[in-house]
DNA sequence: CGTAAAGTTGAATTCTTTCAAACACGGTGG
DNA sequence: CCACCGTGTTTGAAAGAATTCAACTTTACG
């Protein structure tokens, strides 16, 4: 289900792009060309408020389609940023081709709705849990992601944020996710240096979440 | 687009129900028949976490489909229950329907991506903000759904939800809660009362969800 | 009228933020 | 090669927000 999407679309594909990281492919307020599908690096999906509050809704892996939005006003409601160096394809005019090819319809249906899923639980661990669970989850849910494309060299893989990025997409200050880290590192949980991230204790990791969702990043789901 | 829905469907409609008040139409961990369209009345999308923990995903208003998801082992993540009676459509075989139907595909995608919206927005507000500005956003984002619908008489409408509710939408004890409606109702935004919501002063609780949300709120997009 | 469910209030505790300052690190230019 | 600079990380202390626990009041409903 992962690579045939790029095959179905392949013709349609108009353009190609590489980025350097931290450069912005869709920016909020602005009109949105995508959908895209990444092909190589890491992005995030962030949406800035009124008072300058940023939060981060996704982080995107290879493989994955991001800005398909139902635009508000026509608009971005979230800026795409590169954290990594990129590659992406753009299809400029999915919801046309989507009339002569059900499939892509299909498929569209089925990104926004595994991407509503996973937001979903991202909500409930935000909404209902604190800090440490919060950052256990994050990890998990990446390391499982990550595991997926081959990205992980055993429990260790490349994690290119910022703790302010985490801070931003979990809920919580840089501050506080500092003194967070600091105390699983302590824990023996996982421990991140130099942008690296290797994980000492899955089990007990995977047990800050709860069981069911220790099942789900233990099974393989196609993504 | 609201009510076109139903009429392409039609004819595959196979079951319609009508269902009491706190029963439950889907049951996290069981297979789901899903989709649903819900035809009148409330409903709550809810998830339970192994700790007792509920949240809250989403309010369910009438026109909208809900249940479409993509399954963790083919079971459903969240289950949903009725808030008042409800009149009900199932929609049996939607994906197979989907292969001979390309609007139906594009129908659900278009869903899917209205829901991840609306769920990056409360997202966002959960995430970054107060008790305070989190109730205000949530009274004006179902203000402006009811309002669509024509189920608002004013700044009066219909508000089946107990205080323990609103908590679990928002990340919120039951508490915590009932103060922050009290602040809010001696500010004279608004207050609640045998379930009837009034908003009294538009302008001073919109302006707590910010520029950007306030326009979102006072334009009339198609749901 | 009586019971169960929902709402209300206070006080103590816990978690998180805020503010401020110090530290580490990689890169650049002298 | 080293000093310098900017970005990101670390730490402490005080303030603030929300939770917890417990008791009490009100409302809904048979």
């Amino acid at each position: 289900m992962l690579n045939t999407l790029r095959q179905d679309l392949e013709p349609h594909i108009i353009k190609r792009k590489f980025v350097e990281e931290k450069q912005r492919l869709i920016c909020q307020g602005s009109h949105n060309e995508g959908p895209y599908i990444l092909q190589s690096g890491w992005l995030m999906l962030t949406r800035l408020d009124d008072t300058g509050k940023r939060q981060v809704l996704k982080l995107v892996l290879p493989g994955e389609v991001f800005g398909f939005q139902p635009d508000i006003h026509g608009l971005a409601i979230y800026s795409a940023v590169t954290l990594t160096h990129c590659a992406i394809c753009i299809i400029p005019s999915a919801f046309q081709l989507c009339s002569t090819h059900p499939e892509l319809a299909m498929r569209l249906a089925w990104v926004s709705a595994s991407d509503l899923l996973l937001l979903e639980l991202y909500l409930e661990k935000i909404s209902q849990h604190r800090a440490t669970e919060r950052v256990a989850f994050m990890v998990l849910e990446l390391f499982r992601r990550l595991k997926q494309r081959n990205m992980n060299n055993g429990n260790t893989f490349q994690f290119p944020l910022r703790q302010e990025d985490i801070g931003d997409f979990l809920g919580l200050t840089n501050v506080h996710v500092n003194r967070t880290l600091h105390t699983l590192k302590e824990k023996g949980l996982f421990s991140i240096s130099h942008h690296i991230l290797t994980i000492h204790n899955y089990d007990a990791l995977s047990n800050l979440v709860g069981k069911e969702l220790k099942m789900y990043f233990a099974c393989e789901v196609s993504p």
